[in-house]
DNA sequence: CCCTACCTTGCCAACGATGGCAGAAATTGC
DNA sequence: GCAATTTCTGCCATCGTTGGCAAGGTAGGG
């Protein structure tokens, strides 16, 4: 690759003047940049990212840190978001998924480190709480779908409980009035937050909440599908069974949808679902189109690199910012 | 954050011998070395990537390019292959993501060669032929799912025959003698490969073809799943119906339980239903599971960086390596 | 005791770019 | 026509690291 001496010495300038060229100083008369510019594209050169951030000290990268996110084929938007956010400012995402294995996680932040990355995003699969002390004092971060322990990082979570709420709303506002609920048993904010927005809806009905509609999937949550199914079916065999389900997310929904067919029962005439999460390649897909609550991961990528890069809200009241996104509602056919 | 400068003075030594230490130069004192490597943990050191490539050239950095596979959560496994070699090997990956828009990825070689990436992989969406010219000549270039129209880039390739085969022979193999297949229409690799498979399969097992069996969905290919229930209704009103389908993609299967289940017949003893794709979230999730045949895209990536770096046949007899790739069979419980 | 190795260390140049400064050339104002 | 200003250009140092080379030190052998 050629470099901005050869440049030079072909367009028989010096190289500073090369170098203001491609800076678009004005201190430059038209012909020399004219001749510059010919050259450079004759020998179609492009200054090293490297050499330039060791006089400027601005590397234009981003680490892109993930837990077991990658893995899942679920929030693949958030990537897309987050790199589509930063290439328009010129600047280039790194990516590294770190299996959610802590020693791997030490390593992907020194590499990151020795790159001298702007800043690290770094996104979790589930919506949890991690640990401060992971990441280094002296690079700004980013956390997605997390929180630290003790708030000092800017962080992007959805609104469970609103997402919880609007599901459970929609559900409402068709005129049902036993509205079952399959949750997963975990002491996380997803499955909490939206079990409280589920209550919240019910209370905003002035419907009385009712134990035996509510269903937990306990560990290990393979198969998430069947045990969904299982669970469904049971809800179905109520005296009074729900004429609507709200599921955890979308893949439950699947269950859902075959426990239904079973007990001969119609989508949505005789039952309504409702998923989370909108995962497209489900929701979109199965008959009848699953209507669900969005993650919207695209914007929260893209949120994340413009509160990294110091655009949006990385700091609130003085402290680190901690976003909520709202979850819209995506309307299709099961309700 | 530190540099070497700060590690020399504070311990005592010159530049050269931390960079010695941090080189693992055996010409070092036991004591002088223990010194340096305190003082490197002490002040959190890590050299400089950008300038340990100005001096040695080593940039130890990988482009993934890709053209709307990332938009389309499918081959996530890919990426994750390609990544975790490149981390084996202190390489850290470069996530572009073009859209297949020609301008967009113009721009984005551009800014993998400003940050000197030792080699560009890219990775196309569906099986297709790709124009040489787009790429420099000066970096390698490994290409995933796609080839050069001259094969003048290495490249890897599902073996989409062997797969198409596979399937079918699957079904075969089970004592089924009406073997459906729900293809899409398109003049490309994979629709047509699958399809020369699926005859060859026939012919092995000495089966006559019949056209009737065979449906395709035309484009656009929005809503696959609902084209596929429509056609795999109608196979099934035939008056010598199939009991045995091969569906182009899993997608495509979902279509096709809903209509078997909507004709009132059991997967699998009364039609058994194969897949292509191996998408988790759909393929094990839905009742029953979904045999299909997978495309190993973990392998995949992870042989495009092996090949990149030289490591497995990029060059073959003399020219780039054009690599077809095995698509086995997962089996679940739809046959 | 000296010579020869080898071990250990440090100095300097270099990678490819940009910032500061100064000098040369062109333009303007009187 | 000359000084003052503006425009344009080039030289040098610098960023953080590693390679080449040389020099000082230590040990071993004769």
């Amino acid at each position: 690759m050629a470099t901005i001496k050869e440049v030079a010495q072909r367009a028989g300038v010096s190289i500073r003047t090369v170098s203001r060229v491609l800076n678009d100083n004005p201190y430059v008369a038209d012909a020399t940049r004219e001749c510059v510019l010919r050259v450079i594209q004759e020998l179609d050169f492009r200054p090293s990212a490297a050499a330039r951030y060791m006089r400027t000290g601005q590397s234009q990268l981003i680490g892109f840190l993930t837990d077991e996110l990658a893995q899942n084929a679920f929030s693949y938007d958030l990537i897309i978001g987050a790199q589509q956010t930063a290439w328009e400012r010129q600047k280039l995402l790194f990516l590294l998924n770190t299996g959610n294995d802590p020693h791997v996680e030490r390593r992907a932040i020194n590499m990151m480190r020795d790159h001298q990355v702007e800043g690290i995003i770094y996104a979790t699969m589930y919506h949890r709480e991690i640990i401060r002390s992971q990441f280094p004092e002296d690079i700004p971060v980013v956390l997605v779908n997390c929180f630290a322990d003790d708030r000092s990082l800017p962080s992007i979570v959805p609104d469970e409980i609103g997402g919880g709420r609007l599901a459970t709303e929609t559900l409402l506002n068709q005129g049902h009035r036993r509205v079952g609920f399959v949750n997963v048993a975990a002491q996380e904010p997803a499955p909490l937050g939206r079990m409280a927005g589920y209550r919240q809806a019910l209370a905003n009905y002035g419907i009385p909440f009712d134990a035996a509609l509510v269903r937990f999937i306990e560990e290990p949550f393979e198969g998430l599908a069947t045990s969904t199914y299982d669970c469904v079916l049971s809800l179905l065999e109520m005296d009074d069974p729900p004429t609507a389900i709200f599921c955890f997310n979308d893949m439950m929904a699947l269950g859902a949808y075959d426990a239904v067919r079973k007990s001969n029962l119609r989508i949505p005439e005789d039952v309504a679902i409702i998923g989370y999460d909108n995962v497209e390649i489900l929701a979109a897909q199965i008959h009848p189109p699953l209507t669900t609550i969005e993650l919207p991961n695209f914007e929260m990528g893209r949120l994340a690199v413009r509160m990294l890069l110091g655009e949006a809200g990385s700091i609130q009241d003085g402290r680190p910012g901690q976003h909520m996104i709202e979850c819209p509602l995506i309307v299709r056919g099961s309700v």
